[in-house]
DNA sequence: GAGGAGATCGTCT
DNA sequence: GACGATCTCCTCT
C-alpha cells in the first residue's frame, strides 16, 4: 500500500477551457488509480491537445458518433478509444457540454504502485526497476500507460475524473513544472504541423526513442 | 542505438 | 473494406 500524502482533486472548471491550456496545465499533475491491492499513480509528463473545431486530426472532427460522444459532453470525463488492434488510449474531455475538445495523456512518470504497474505491463520479472531505462517501459507512451493503469474502454470510458468517489482521477500534489516544451503531435497525418504536444522539458519519461 | 515492418480489431464509410 | 492519436520485435550498424 502506498500513500500519496496531501493531494487536491482537480475540478470540472479546470477542464472547462481551451484544450491547449488544459494540456499545458495538466503537466506535473498526478493520474491516480485506486485498486483493491493499493494505489497506482503516475505524474503526467506529456500530453497532446485535440481541438474540436478546425482540427482534422481529432476524433471529433467528423462530428458526434457513439464512439466519441464523451468528447462532446461535459468537461473532466474520460474518453477511451481502442487503436491498432491492441492498444487503449486515455483522454479527458474539455470545454463545456456540447462543445468537443480533449487532451490525450501520452506519458507518465511512475510514482506509486510501480511494481503492480510493471506487472500489468508484463515487464516486472524481465527488468531491473531501479533503472530509469526499465521504468520507462511502464508508462512512456499512450498505450503503455493505459495498460499500466488497467485502462480499458469497457471499464473507464465516460468515467468522471474529478469525482472523489471515482477509482480513476486526477489530483495535484503541489509539484511545480519548471519548463514546458511544445512540438507537433505524434503519429498523426492530418493537421500534423500544429504545435499541440506538450511535455516537461528534460523529463526522461517523455515518450519517444531517445531524448 | 537506430530504423523498419508487422500485428490486430473496433469503428466508420 | 480500409484505416488508425501504437508497440514490439527484428535486423543492421
Amino acid at each position: 500500500m502506498t500513500s500519496l500524502g496531501r493531494v487536491t482533486l482537480l475540478t470540472a472548471d479546470f477542464f472547462n477551457r481551451d484544450p491547449r491550456r488544459v494540456a499545458r496545465a495538466l503537466l506535473g499533475k498526478l493520474l491516480v488509480r485506486r485498486t483493491p491491492h493499493g494505489i497506482l499513480a503516475g505524474r503526467i509528463v506529456e500530453t497532446e491537445a485535440y481541438l474540436g473545431k478546425g482540427d482534422a486530426a481529432a476524433h471529433s472532427a467528423a462530428g458526434r458518433t457513439a464512439r466519441n460522444a464523451v468528447l462532446f459532453g461535459p468537461p473532466g470525463y474520460a474518453y477511451v478509444y481502442f487503436i491498432y488492434g491492441s492498444h487503449y488510449c486515455l483522454n479527458v474531455s474539455c470545454l463545456p457540454d456540447g462543445v468537443a475538445g480533449g487532451v490525450l495523456f501520452r506519458a507518465l512518470e511512475p510514482v506509486a504502485g510501480i511494481e503492480q504497474m510493471a506487472e500489468a505491463r508484463g515487464v516486472a520479472e524481465k527488468t531491473d526497476l531501479r533503472k530509469i531505462s526499465s521504468l520507462r517501459k511502464i508508462s512512456s507512451g499512450p498505450g503503455r500507460m493505459a495498460e499500466a493503469l488497467g485502462v480499458t474502454r469497457a471499464r473507464d470510458n465516460g468515467k468522471n475524473l474529478v469525482n472523489a468517489r471515482s477509482d480513476l482521477r486526477i489530483v495535484h500534489d503541489g509539484y511545480r513544472v519548471r519548463r514546458v516544451t511544445v512540438t507537433p503531435r505524434i503519429g498523426i497525418v492530418k493537421s500534423a504541423e500544429q504545435p499541440l504536444r506538450y511535455f516537461i522539458a528534460g523529463n526522461p519519461f517523455v515518450s519517444g526513442r531517445s531524448l
